[in-house]
Order: C-alpha cells, then structure tokens, then sequence
DNA sequence: GTCAATAATTAGAATCATTCTAATTTTAAA
DNA sequence: TTTAAAATTAGAATGATTCTAATTATTGAC
C-alpha cells in the first residue's frame, strides 16, 4: 500500500470486495475517487471528480479519473447518469431511485420512488434481457431565480 | 418556397403548425429532416440524420441539422435520446414508450408501455415541475450473433 | 409584388468530452 | 524477490457539438 492512502476508508472494505469480485485490483486512487462520489450527493461530471480528487491526491490524471469511473461503474458501486447532450454524470446512490434534470440550470436531482423498480408497468419482450432500469425526469425547478446553478436561462 | 422542396409533404401542414406555435419558420430543411426522421423508425445520431438528409438535400449543413433537430425537439415532435456516452440519438416516435438499450451492440429499441407513462409510480416534490419522462432499459439483446449493428463484444 | 426586418443557413473554426497510446509504476502471487 | 498482469500517467488524438460571421430565405407591411 503507498504512501497515498490518507483518507478515511472505511468504505475501502466494500470497495476492495466488489472491485475483485469483478477482477479488478484496489488501488489508492480508486478509494479516493470513491470517497470523493461519497462525500457529496450531487452527481458530478467527470471533470468535477477530477477537481475534487486532485484536492486529495494532486497527482491524480483525467485518465485515471475515467479508468476508475468505469471500474466503479463495472462492478456496480456507481451509476453513469446521462440526461442530456452534456458530459455524463456519476451517482453513487445505488437504491432504486430516478433523476430530476432541470432544463433550466442543469442541476440533476435524485427523485425517490413511492415502489420499487421491479413494480414498474413495463412488459419486456422475450428477446430481450434487462439488467438496469434508468428514469429520469426533465423540467424546471420552481422559481427559477432559485435555480442552484448555471442562472436560470427564463427571464 | 424554394426549389428543394421535393418530398412528399403530407407531414409539412404539421410541422409547419407546430413550428409556428413555437415561433420557428418552416423551411426546406427543416423539411427534409423530418421526413427523413420519420422514414425509418430507428434511432439516428445527429450525424446519420445529416447523412440522410445530405442523400435528399446535398447542400444541407451539419449546423443546420443540429438547428432542426433542436428547433424540432422544441416544438414537440422529436425526442432527445441520450442512454450513455455516445452521440445522443433522435426520436420521432411521440407515443409514451420507453427505450431499450443494447450494450453489446448499441442498438436502441422502442419497447412499449403497458399502462400510460402518468400511471408511473412516482411522487414529484413540490418544487419541481415535470416537462417529460424518459424511461431507458440497458441491457442486450439476447442471441448475441443477432445483434443489430457493432459485431457483439461478448465472444 | 417590393422592401425591410428578422430568422435561418452555411462552412469552417473552436470547444469540450472522452478515448487512445506508449512508457512507467504498482500490485498480487509464486 | 521476481515476474506477469494490471493500473497509472501525460499528452496526443478523436468525436460530438457549438460557435462565428457572412450570406440567403422568409415574413409581414406596404
């Protein structure tokens, strides 16, 4: 183990488990990435985990950032979130749930279900096999002045 | 109205309505966009739109087909589709359904819904006004030999 | 029909997100 | 330890989308 590891990991257990149950290895800047997705309940885009990371652990490169998300994506600790034509988003809240995407400010919300996913009224054709159900919602925050970010493009 | 207008445009009084209601002038290409939308009932990307409609249109522009697509998604008669990190993809299908994603191959399927997408188990905060709903499965097609496009990944 | 104002189109440059490359370092296991 | 495989790195390359400024088409008033 490096020098690197400085941060809390008591998510590094879960991390380790799920990362070799899909035979991909540990390493330092994975439990930071991750911890980083912990740490808020946004869903930050590529680029926002590069930032947040780099505060932690400087060294750390754009390519590893995206290496590590899909590693994270692959053994199922993270959801990629695409809701429009703009970068990707990552959520690390792994309950059913679906997204809120404000058309005016960007801002992406997790929007809690009243049943579970497997409740919804979709008939899969046979030919078919599911493995993720993705919902997501597009309007507007009310009041648009409160819009969290980018200043409401209206008025 | 200008020399282009060639196609056959039993769909032109529609769009010309909508696009009013919007505020946006119907023109030749926009068009030949939309036919060339409605004549398959695939899911193209921006750039296999303007393929189609450069082989009705030859001086169409790239620009322009973002434009029409934008101005089309805008007065309601096409659909943004966006299932992960590749070029968003366009719909014209505007009954409720959801869309099925084929992560070997790429391919989007419409799948329909058994009830009407309001019948959806979900509970909306307060503070947010809902515009559209977008539902999208991932998963692959089964028979991966059959897979429609991209040779499937899997063996 | 003609004109002016406005909107739409165009080619190409610019930007932004993501992926690739090849060299180096780290990890895990013998 | 040693070694093979996997992960990391910087930076180049690619691909999708947006922007820009000049030109052309459309609309509504006359």
């Amino acid at each position: 183990m490096s020098e690197h590891s400085k941060v809390p990991s008591v998510e590094a257990s879960e991390l380790a488990k799920k990362l070799s149950e899909s035979g991909l290895r540990l390493t330092s800047q994975r439990e930071h990435v991750f911890h980083v997705l912990r740490a808020q309940t946004d869903h930050p885009t590529a680029d926002e985990v590069y930032l947040r990371t780099k505060a932690e652990m400087p060294e750390i490169s754009m390519a590893t950032v995206y290496n590590t998300l899909d590693a994270l994506v692959r053994c199922g600790l993270v959801k990629q979130v695409n809701v429009d034509r703009a970068a990707t988003r990552f959520c690390c809240n792994m309950e059913d749930h679906c997204h809120f995407y404000c058309e005016e400010c960007g801002w992406v919300h997790d929007i809690e279900l009243s049943g579970g996913i497997r409740d919804f009224p979709i008939r899969m054709p046979r030919d078919l096999s599911a493995r993720q159900l993705d919902i997501s919602i597009r309007g507007a925050c009310r009041n648009p002045g409160d819009c969290n970010r980018k200043s409401a493009g209206s008025s």
